[in-house]
RNA sequence: CGGGGCGUAGCGCAGUCUGGUAGCGCACCUGGUUCGGGACUAGGGGGUCGGAGGUUCGAAUCCUCUCGCCCCGACCA
C-alpha cells in the first residue's frame, strides 16, 4: 500500500478498486449483506449521471413516472422465460401487518410486469400509442456475490418501458435508447463503448433482442453498461396489452426496455482513476475545482482569503461548482492529496506570490499539469481546462481499449490472448451457442457484443469450429 | 453454495503457535512553532479483541458454533 492508503492498481486491481470506494468515501457496506450505503461522494456522481441521462430521456419524448416496489408474486410467473430468468434472484415478502400475506409479494427485481399489466389499462387504441414512459427507481437482486456499485443486493437504476404498435416501431426505438446511452457512456462519462446485440445466451430473459453498450476497465475486463430490450409482444401477450388497429382489428403491443444503473458510478471509477485516487470526467464532478489558499502570516493569511472569496465569487456567479477549503488545520499539500483522492477534476492554488502578480494557479486532476492565469480570465481559464480535460479523458480511454481490442484469427492465438488478460478480441463466431459454451468453459471469456452496422460485415470462418462467419464479434471478459 | 484468506481503537497492523495488567503507526483532542506537494513538538483521550457458548484460578490466545468481509469458482446489470 502506498502513502495514501491506497493499493497500487499493478498490483492488485480490486483491491485498488475498494480503497479508491472507501477512501474517496463513495459508500460504505450495510449491516445487510450485499447491500451498499451510498455516501454522499457517491450520491453526488449518481445525482449527475441522473440529471444528464433523465434530460435525454425526456429529449426524445418520455416522461418519467413511478410504479410500486411490490409486485404480486403471480405477476412474475405469468411469463415462463422471464420466470426463468429471475426466480432464484427474488426477494419475498410472505409477510405484512403482523399476518401472512394471501399472496405473496415480490420485491421487483425490474417492472416488465408490472408496468405492462398497468399499460394494458391504459392502451385502447393505436392513437393511445407510442406510451413512452421511464422511472427512476431501486430494484432488488439477491445476488450470489456483490460489489460495491458494480453489484449489489438493492441497486438504484433507471428503467425505460414502450408501447408501439408496431415490430419496427419498436425495433427503432430500442435502437434509439441504446444510442442515448452510447452518447452518454461517451460524451459524459468519457467511456468508449462497443454497442451491438447480445447471444442469445447473454440476452434478458423474456426479451427478443438485447442491445447493450459495453466498456472497458482498466484491467482489460468488460463492463456491460447498459441495456436495451426489444421485447417483441411477449409481455404484451402475457398481460393482454392490446389496442385497436385504425382498420378496427386488435393487435398486441411491441414492447422495449432499456435501462443504466448506479453499476455506471463503478464504470467511472475503474475507466478513470489512478493510483492517487478518483478521477472524475468533469461533466459529471460534483464539484468543478476547489480553491486551496496559501499562506503564512496573518496578513498574508487576510489578504489572501480575500483575494481566494473574489474568485469563488466570480466563479459561482459563472455557475461553477466551486468550494475554498480554508481549513487551518491542513497544509496545503496535505490539502492536494485529499482533493486528488476525492476526484475533484481541476484545483485553485491562490497564494501570496499569485496575489502579487494577479493570476492563479490551475491544476488539472488527471495529468497533474499546472497553469498559471490572470486573475481576471480565471472562469474562463476553467471552463477551457475542464472541456480539455474532458476530452482528453476520453481520448486516452479510447486509446488504450483501441490498443487491447485486437482482431485474432486462430483459436490458440484467442486462448492466449484471454489467458494474458489483455483486453477484447476481435474474431470471428458461426452463431452457434455450442462454441460460444466452449469458449467461456476454456477460456471465460464471453460475447460481450455483436457489431451489427453494415460496415461490420466480414466474410471469414468460426475461431471456434471454423464455421463460416459473417463478422466478427467482440470477446471478453466480464464484470 | 464449494475452495482459500481475514476479523484486535476511526484506518492499517503486531500480539494468538507456547493462556497471566491489550500494544504500535496514522488519524483524533489541547498548547506552541509551522504552512507553494501529505509539517514538528509536548501532553492527552479512545478498545465488550466480530458474536455466542465452553475449558480454566485466569482466554485476544485453547475448543465448539455462528456472523461478516475479501479472493477464486458456479449465477448475474
Amino acid at each position: 500500500m502506498g502513502a495514501d492508503g491506497i493499493t497500487p492498481r499493478g498490483e492488485d486491481f480490486s483491491r485498488w478498486y475498494q480503497d479508491i470506494v472507501q477512501k474517496a468515501e463513495l459508500a460504505d457496506h450495510s449491516p445487510v449483506r450485499g447491500c451498499m450505503v451510498i455516501r454522499p461522494n457517491g450520491y453526488a456522481i449518481w445525482e449527475k449521471i441522473q440529471q444528464g441521462l433523465d434530460r435525454l430521456i425526456k429529449q426524445t419524448g418520455h416522461q418519467n413516472a413511478y410504479f410500486p416496489l411490490f409486485i404480486p408474486e403471480s405477476f412474475i410467473h405469468r411469463e415462463a422465460e422471464h420466470i426463468e430468468g429471475f426466480a432464484p434472484e427474488l426477494a419475498v415478502v410472505t409477510h405484512a401487518g403482523g399476518e401472512k400475506l394471501e399472496e405473496p409479494l415480490v420485491v421487483r427485481p425490474t417492472s416488465e410486469t408490472i408496468i405492462y399489466s398497468m399499460f394494458a389499462k391504459w392502451v385502447q387504441s393505436y392513437r393511445d400509442l407510442p406510451l413512452l414512459i421511464n422511472q427512476w427507481a431501486n430494484v432488488v437482486r439477491w445476488e450470489m456475490r456483490t460489489r460495491l456499485f458494480l453489484r449489489t443486493t438493492e441497486f438504484l437504476w433507471q428503467e425505460g418501458h414502450t408501447a408501439h404498435a408496431t415490430d419496427e416501431e419498436a425495433e427503432t426505438e430500442t435502437l434509439q435508447m441504446l444510442e442515448v446511452y452510447r452518447r452518454f457512456a461517451e460524451e459524459w462519462m468519457a467511456l468508449p463503448v462497443y454497442a451491438g446485440l447480445k447471444s442469445d445466451s447473454e440476452k434478458f430473459a423474456g426479451a427478443v433482442r438485447t442491445y447493450s453498450i459495453e466498456a472497458m476497465m482498466q484491467d482489460g475486463k468488460a463492463l456491460q453498461a447498459g441495456t436495451s430490450h426489444n421485447l417483441g409482444q411477449n409481455f404484451a401477450k402475457t398481460f393482454e396489452l392490446q389496442y385497436q388497429t385504425a382498420d378496427n382489428r386488435m393487435d398486441y403491443c411491441w414492447n422495449t426496455s432499456w435501462g443504466v444503473s448506479t453499476r455506471l458510478v463503478g464504470a467511472l471509477i475503474m475507466g478513470h482513476s489512478d493510483d492517487k485516487g478518483l478521477v472524475i470526467p468533469p461533466r459529471l464532478a460534483p464539484l468543478d475545482a476547489v480553491l486551496v489558499p496559501i499562506y503564512k502570516s496573518d496578513e498574508q493569511r487576510t489578504a489572501v482569503l480575500e483575494y481566494a472569496a473574489g474568485i469563488e465569487e466570480e466563479l459561482i456567479r459563472a455557475d461553477f461548482m466551486i468550494r475554498t477549503d480554508a481549513r487551518e488545520q491542513f497544509t496545503p499539500g496535505w490539502k492536494y492529496a485529499e482533493w486528488e483522492m476525492k476526484g475533484v477534476p481541476v484545483r485553485i492554488e491562490a497564494g501570496p506570490k499569485d496575489l502579487e502578480k494577479g493570476h492563479v494557479v490551475l491544476v488539472r486532476r488527471d495529468d497533474r499539469s499546472k497553469r498559471f492565469v490572470p486573475r481576471d480570465g480565471v472562469a474562463d481559464a476553467l471552463r477551457e481546462t475542464l472541456e480539455t480535460m474532458q476530452r482528453d479523458l476520453f481520448e486516452k480511454a479510447r486509446a488504450f481499449r483501441d490498443e487491447r481490442t485486437i482482431p485474432v484469427d486462430s483459436y490458440g492465438d484467442f486462448r492466449d490472448y484471454m489467458a494474458a488478460d489483455r483486453g477484447f478480441a476481435r474474431a470471428h463466431w458461426c452463431g452457434g451457442a455450442g462454441c460460444e459454451e466452449k469458449v467461456k468453459e476454456e477460456t471465460k471469456a464471453t460475447i460481450r457484443t455483436v457489431p451489427v452496422e453494415e460496415e461490420a460485415r466480414e466474410d471469414g470462418t468460426c475461431v471456434v469450429c471454423g464455421a463460416a462467419s459473417p463478422r466478427r464479434v467482440i470477446w471478453g471478459k466480464a464484470y
